[in-house]
DNA sequence: CTGTTAAGCGTACAAAATACAATTTAAAAT
DNA sequence: ATTTTAAATTGTATTTTGTACGCTTAACAG
């Protein structure tokens, strides 16, 4: 579309009471909570601010995007800069757009929801942060800007998915014991589970694949390591099937 | 934040590559999937484009968000001008923030969905619409913009909200008959229920109220009328309660 | 009065969730 | 080599929930 065809279709919007070009004054960012797992706790990722405002506080990694840069991959961008990881989980979230959330202006911001193994992460400092350290989401410090309610509104959107979809796979290694898929599913939904029956409702899915290996170095009886069957899943919900937890 | 202020933060911004003046050029909108149910079909509420772009084409009820005003409220005020309900239920979905969606230039749009009782819509012309249409999500007409993209991805949403929360009925009159409310899922999921077990099942999860009245005017035994009961559903999730259908 | 329609109720059966005991195992400590 | 440890794995009885399907009831239409 050229310049003049745009103006004409500017001209058009004679319904505003204020002038086109003051809609188009603001920016949009993403933040992106990373959420790891370390056979104990759920974690998220938060780097440290280099630069005003918010200086030397703690943040979700985030950016603007830029003007030709999708929204998706603005945040892709976000996390591959961060964790040197490409292709990993991501889900958008929410978008946060309250008129002061930002000293700079008006900032939509839309924030991600990623989960990595946390073992595969290889901290790297970035542009815009100093400092980058794992947080349990039980023991969060005090964050920059409206941050503490997007990990909030992240952490129950993850909540809610892992529950009905097969995702918390993704914050374990390649091939897992059932110990550690449990231990993962206790640690994310805040309530136990009976060994055996859990083990007897994942099992009875046939969405896990047993490798024939086991678990190393442990100071009692190995578990059997199996892999998550995304084949077979996709087979299922082509067929009506469900997953829930 | 005084102009001072505001311009020595942004010299600290000189980390990225292009200047900061030029992320702030993008507009952002809010589009709405209204959706309602006529006691055989699910539908939605589309509005005819009185403005270029895409005059004339059907499109999702939607504006751009003035400077001043917060996305959410901006979202509340394109329903409330289409349909002059204040109040109804609304969530946001998804936001679309690719490249190249609208022609005038950076406009990232957040999608919500609102549920309503069809009944009570009272079709009203806006500044930016002179139609509005009820259309059967299985028969919709070509739309503006990337609003189909939009549709599909907050269906999916509804879809899968309903299955986890009681939502649904937000789509009924505020009291209703068992039979109407099995029709509303079976039209959302697209699966048919037995109408004893349905029943059995609603009403064990005792979060219907038996107002006492029955149907009018129906050609048969005019079957019990009732009323969610918002009160008991908080009690129940305090206590970890989870609706399932 | 009779046929039609959908509401409303009951009951038998199958499947799944739950509780909990018992057994097996591999590695580490003695 | 034997014991200890921690957890994997198996088994089974009980309870709860889901499924199938038939029978009765209230209103209206003819």
């Amino acid at each position: 579309m050229d310049q003049q065809a745009r103006e004409s279709i500017r001209a058009e919007y004679d319904i505003y009471p204020i002038a086109l070009e003051e809609f188009f004054q603001a920016a949009f960012s993403v933040d992106c909570t990373v959420f790891g797992f370390d056979d104990d706790d759920l974690k998220v990722l938060l780097v440290q601010r280099d630069a005003e405002p918010f200086k030397d506080a703690w943040a979700l990694p985030g950016d603007l995007v830029y003007p030709n840069e999708d929204l998706t991959a603005g945040a892709s961008r976000v996390l591959n800069d961060l964790t040197g990881i490409k292709n990993l989980y991501m889900e958008q979230a929410h978008a946060f757009g309250g008129v002061g959330r930002h000293p700079l202006g008006r900032v939509v911001t839309v924030a991600y929801y990623a989960l990595v193994n946390i073992d595969h992460y290889n901290p790297q400092s970035s542009s815009w942060a100093k400092n980058a350290h794992w947080h349990a989401v039980s023991d969060l410090p005090e964050l920059a800007f409206d941050h503490g309610e997007i990990i909030v509104k992240t952490l129950e959107t993850l909540r809610a998915t892992v529950r009905h979809q097969p995702v918390g796979f993704e914050l374990l290694a390649a091939t897992f014991p059932l110990g550690a898929l449990q231990r993962l599913y206790e640690a994310l939904l805040d309530k136990t589970f009976d060994k055996a029956n859990f083990r007897k409702k994942i099992l009875s899915m046939g969405l896990l694949i047993e490798t024939g290996e086991r678990e190393q170095n442990v100071s009692h009886r190995p578990g059997k390591l199996y892999r998550f069957d995304q084949e077979r899943y996709d087979e299922l919900i082509a067929k009506g099937f469900s997953f829930e937890l």
